[in-house]
DNA sequence: TTGTAGGCGTTATCAC
DNA sequence: GTGATAACGCCTACAA
């Protein structure tokens, strides 16, 4: 069923059809009735190829990411197209791995899927410098349709970042934690990308300003699962630490059975502190202290920013959103 | 950049061009090589819209899934797309909630979308009735393009299904834990989908072979969260058990969790088995033991399957993975 | 081996 | 208000 034949059927022209379904002013009530009528009873609905051909635009969304089975990207992803779909957009979903190569290549390939939009999810695309060289090929990407990013930070025209304040999230539970009496907290990271190292710094600054010393042997980056997070502390020989800080929640359940192996109480021994505060957090015992990083506030603002950019109203390049701390069972303060 | 200039630039007709890009013995070397320079060097790459009025296809799959925050979908959604887009496809993803109402909209929406074949994941779809008049809209879509199911099972033409065998993998994880000594064990379920009713007949039937008693009273359904699980049980005012087999890791958790307020030694007086061994299953501690209901094989089964079947090449409707038993810290059998 | 021309189903721009 | 008709950019008989 197209729309000659919906034509042919309601005795008008294709071209009245076509106002009708796009609900133009120009078209008489009466004529809008008589074609409605067999357009219902024919359950006609147009062709979105062809529609597509005619405006350029099949009104998707690329959404990329690193690896949807991450808890952090799932949530991301099902709040935004769930938003996204809302106002009309349909999700493109393309897991490319945590490397930029497969970012450039989905990213290319989406392009030509003529999207009308990408939203970036999650750090590893943003290096740590906003101006960095690597990934000149976002900006690229951004000279041909807007470009948003989840907790990512890439500067350039028609890029838009949604952001957690890592920095000052970080900085301001390492300065209680320290205020607490805590004078040896562990760092334990997992990337360097943007977010992780602003997480970093928040700590680092903290305790500077704290006057107490950054010590590199209590910086670890550790990839891999729960096992491989205590495994890799239990060879570190009994570190000199009386508090963990780590850049998710993960990190901080390795942390967590590294304790329990070595029969630290928790949090008196060693406090604790997660980061995303994800559902991971609430399955062990103690549960999980923190920082809620607010992935579903982030969304929002995207999807918020996306459908102001895409009306041409002026929008900002740049939002953030305040973590919060989640206090459970593995801190004290 | 259209297929016009690179005709015009490689001085062939538009036909040639189109030739070339699809790859056809019929263009002689010299003017492949020719075209494919001018293509090279303008970056022209199809416009998908007019390919898709064209072939009436983009080559595109849907995905739909009650919810991928959800630990098991989002790892059948990340494996289901990366293997997919290896072959060729772009998916479009969509949570619906686990009604089937949400299911038969996005469905409905996605069908006017042109896509080329649909996965639904997750029993939530499949009613225990595989031939129940509830989901007649999953025929009807099947009569349209072919129809994937992960772990759910209707019948139907043009309906092809992938499933784990939660009848016999329950069936035989009761079976050892009664042989190892259980005797009162819990049944704990999240819903009632064809999937867990398997589950659930499995665990009946072991008790019945074992001479056990079947008690109403030791069949819980409950939905929400690990704290939702763990109140539930409190609630109940100590149930007389000495195991759990639960229907998904976080039920078993918040079991766990159970246990650990009332004091209670795990596995010693109170043995937990999970469903699915999702991550959650290495957060806690004891480390929990599940049972693997094999999404990974699942995906690639319906990959398998859909490639055959888009080649128009006999494929069966119905095929079963071996779930496994996952032996951890909750449970000594 | 290559080119011509018609078709795919819309939207948009003209006339009337 | 409504109707012809020309794009939109590709694929594919059919002709040469």
């Amino acid at each position: 069923m197209n729309i000659y034949e919906i034509a042919e059927l309601a005795g008008v022209s294709i071209a009245t059809v076509s106002r009708v379904m796009n609900d133009s002013p120009l078209v008489s009530e009466k004529t809008k009735k008589k074609v409605r009528d067999v357009i219902a009873q024919n359950e006609y609905t147009p062709n979105v190829f062809a529609r597509g051909l005619g405006l350029n635009s099949m009104e998707t969304v690329g959404l990329i990411c690193p690896d949807v089975a991450d808890n952090y990207m799932a949530v991301a992803v099902a709040r935004l197209e769930r938003s996204l779909r809302e106002c009309g957009y349909n999700c493109f979903l393309r897991c490319t791995g945590r490397d930029h190569d497969g970012c450039r290549k989905e990213l290319r390939e989406l392009l030509q899927k003529r999207i009308d939009a990408v939203v970036l999810i999650g750090s590893s695309y943003a290096d740590d410098d906003p101006d960095s060289e690597k990934v000149e090929y976002i900006r690229q990407a951004a000279s041909q349709i807007p470009v948003f990013m989840l907790n990512g930070y890439v500067r350039g025209s028609n890029i838009y970042c949604a952001l957690c304040n890592d920095y000052e999230s970080s900085y301001s539970a390492v300065s209680e934690m320290i205020a607490s009496g805590r004078k040896k907290p562990l760092l334990l990271m997992n990337a360097r990308t943007y977010s992780a190292n602003q997480k970093r710094k928040g700590c680092e600054e903290a305790l500077k300003d704290a006057g107490l010393p950054v010590e590199e042997s209590r910086i670890l980056y550790i990839s891999g699962g729960v096992e491989a997070v205590t495994n890799h502390l239990l060879r570190e020989q009994h570190p000199d630490i009386d508090a963990v800080f780590a850049a998710n929640d993960i990190l901080a359940i390795g942390a967590l059975k590294y304790a329990e192996k070595l029969g630290l109480r928790v949090p008196e021994d060693l406090c604790i502190l997660g980061y995303n505060n994800s559902q991971f957090a609430l399955c062990t015992n103690p549960e999980l202290s923190s920082i809620d990083s607010r992935v579903d506030r982030l969304c929002d603002i995207i999807v918020d920013t996306l459908q102001l950019r895409m009306k041409d109203q002026p929008v900002s390049s740049q939002v953030y959103a305040k973590g919060s701390l989640i206090r459970r069972g593995t801190t004290d303060f």
